[in-house]
DNA sequence: AGCCTGACTCGGA
DNA sequence: CTCCGAGCCAGGC
């Protein structure tokens, strides 16, 4: 069962485009696991050393989920910057321009 | 079993 | 804008 939640977890992060984010709520959505976005970062805690663009997941704020400044904040931050995703000077990504759209969810890309 | 914590989210004050 | 409170669920003690 939870590894079953996780292989689908993983199986839509692995689609997330480069350039793009989703959030943890999305991804339980695309998983079947609606209502659950607290278990897809349990899941990506849980990563090891899976190949997967973890970093493109971002909490519903469009912010980084890790305290500011802390070394995996950075990490999630310097990985998105390469794939050019921007933030403004408060830390946040503006979703209406990099969140992933889906067809699955019914929208279309813009 | 009970209790706490956490890469979450949403609605209300 | 911020601060709860509640719902959510796996893990550790």
């Amino acid at each position: 069962m939870t590894s079953e939640s996780y292989r689908k977890i993983y199986e839509v992060v692995r689609r997330i485009p480069r350039g793009r984010v989703t959030t943890y709520g999305d991804v339980a959505r695309l998983a079947g696991l609606s209502g659950q976005a607290r278990q897809v970062g349990y899941a990506l805690a849980a990563l090891g050393d899976r190949q997967l663009p973890w970093q493109r997941v971002v909490n519903a704020a469009g912010r980084i989920s890790f305290p500011a400044g802390s070394e995996l904040a950075e990490l999630q931050r310097g990985l998105l910057e390469d794939e050019l995703v921007e933030f403004d000077a408060a830390g946040r990504i503006d979703l209406a321009r990099f969140r992933w759209r889906p067809r699955t969810l019914g929208r279309s890309d813009r």
